[in-house]
DNA sequence: GCTCATTTGAC
DNA sequence: TCAAATGAG
């Protein structure tokens, strides 16, 4: 191996170059930098149209931002094992580092390829810059993995968060030739319908982007977080999750950025934080509990009376329930890839219990549309909402949308703003038009059933349909004892 | 085994 | 006020 043999850094779901441990390892080394994105698609959990979108936008910042300390990012498409030892012969690589992803499948491949490395005598190493705390490294007092999120967050919260790393970026040493590279626009992550319009308004796929907005929203909202949180209608939310997802933005970092500036044990602030911290459960419960992706946590669940409907899984799609809130959630959903987490819940929640729809096809559509689309947090969300995950919420807790909207969206701007055909009823009606007596639907343009529909499922029929299921549950699941 | 506590609600 | 299962200690 020559003395100068390079470093290969893999970037992965970790697009960033400050608090990037594997970085910092590969400086530290002072050897040539050669970084590469390996383009290798999951059969069982491909991107989906939102994540692509986001991806493309996210490496050509990286790319730029390589560029600036003279480096360039490797782009190559292809199974990743066979693309490293590919690259670690034909450039002498003496060091492969990468900062790790948690998702069953990743765990597997990264493990072969560490082994692989390692019997080949390659400098090889593994970083986390995803997450506040290992999901091995946090246990309950039996030694098993925590199953409910709030002793898992105390037993977080005892002990101390770990700092950014810093990455001495000046020092880093750029490689005498450069591997061959494929171009970003060939791997065609863009749609080539532009359906993306409306996510160009909204965001900004860029890592500066992503701090701007953590700096407005730990200057702003985070104080009134407990209250902006639940409302759809404001902006109230700090809208990081892609930026996570991607990791164009760490845990640690956010945590830095409120540290010193907010009180981080009590009100808006602490609930935030603990938002990060729901975060971290549901990589805890993914890492020990593998099959949850699509396999219900509690295992009565499996026989759960679901009765899956194409029509019905459709009209939740396209944002045609005749539940205001829901279609306008739905419909953000598809326009900018993204729904507030009120309404995630509202919409989960009317697929899962007054549709009987298997809260994996609710997956599955969030899988494919949104942006932060996030193996272990969309697992954690959709199983909560079922009641078949980790500290699921009690079966008999049912949504009523038409309350959730006249709470959350008082004035109905929210669902003025999705759902344009129902825009000009008053506030009083916008969450129940079925409610509005003639003259007003009329003098609003409103034609029930024909430019919006009637509720697919009457609340208090959709509310006792689901009751009754969950309740031959439990019998079945005390059969079974 | 006993006690304590429990993200997001509404009939 | 109600509900009530279950994890954690």
């Amino acid at each position: 191996m020559s003395v100068n043999a390079p470093t290969l850094l893999w970037f992965r779901l970790d697009l960033r170059l400050d608090d990037n441990p594997a970085m910092q390892a590969a400086i530290a080394r002072g050897k040539p930098i050669i970084p590469v994105f390996i383009y290798d698609e999951d059969k069982d959990w491909p991107l989906g149209g939102a994540t692509r979108w986001w991806l493309h936008h996210a490496l050509a910042d990286l790319q730029e931002q390589l560029s600036c300390h003279g480096l360039k990012l490797v782009l190559q498409s292809g199974d990743s094992a066979e693309v490293i030892s590919d690259l670690v012969e034909k450039h002498e690589i003496g060091a492969v580092f990468w900062n790790r992803c948690y998702e069953p499948r990743t765990i597997a491949r990264d493990s072969a390829i560490k082994q692989q490395l390692k019997s080949q005598t390659i400098e090889v190493e593994s970083f986390n810059t995803s997450l506040l705390f290992e999901p091995w490294e946090i246990k309950n007092k039996t030694g098993n993995p925590f199953r409910v999120f709030t002793p898992f967050w105390k037993h977080c919260l005892a002990k101390s968060f770990p700092k950014t790393i810093n990455c001495d970026l000046g020092a880093t040493k750029v490689p005498r030739a450069w591997p061959d590279s494929e171009i970003l626009d060939d791997w065609k992550l863009l749609p080539r319908i532009s359906w993306d319009a409306e996510f160009y308004k909204f965001w900004k796929p860029t890592r500066k982007a992503g701090l701007n907005r953590l700096r407005q929203f730990v200057k702003d909202a985070v104080h009134d977080y407990g209250n902006g949180r639940d409302r759809p209608d404001w902006d109230g939310t700090s809208c990081l999750s892609p930026y996570l997802h991607f990791g164009q933005i760490g845990p640690r970092e956010i945590y830095e950025a409120l540290l010193g500036k907010v009180d981080l044990t009590k009100g808006g602030p602490r609930q935030y934080l603990s938002e990060i911290g729901w975060r971290e459960f549901s990589y805890h419960i993914l890492y020990h509990f593998p099959s949850v992706p699509t396999e219900p946590l509690r295992p009565e669940f499996e026989h759960f009376p679901w009765e899956p409907d194409d029509q019905l899984l459709k009209a939740w799609q396209k944002g045609q329930t005749g539940y205001p809130l829901v279609d306008a959630g739905m419909r953000q959903l598809y326009a900018i890839g993204w729904m507030h987490n009120r309404v995630r819940m509202n919409a989960g929640s009317i697929l899962v219990k007054h549709l009987l729809q298997p809260w994996q096809d609710g997956a599955r559509w969030f899988w494919d549309t949104l942006v932060d689309a996030d193996l272990a947090s969309n697992t954690q969300g959709w199983q909560w909402t079922a009641g078949c995950g980790a500290d699921g919420a009690p079966y008999f807790r049912v949504f009523n949308p038409v309350l959730q909207g006249q709470r959350f969206d008082t004035e109905g701007d929210y669902v003025r703003r999705w759902v344009p055909e129902l825009a000009k009823l008053p506030s009083q009606y916008i969450h129940q038009p079925w409610e509005a007596p003639d003259s007003v639907l009329a003098a609003a343009d409103v034609k029930l059933c024909k430019t919006y529909p009637l509720p697919v499922v009457e609340h208090q029929q959709g509310r006792r349909r689901a009751l009754d299921a969950y309740e031959k549950l439990k019998f079945f699941h005390k059969d079974k004892k």
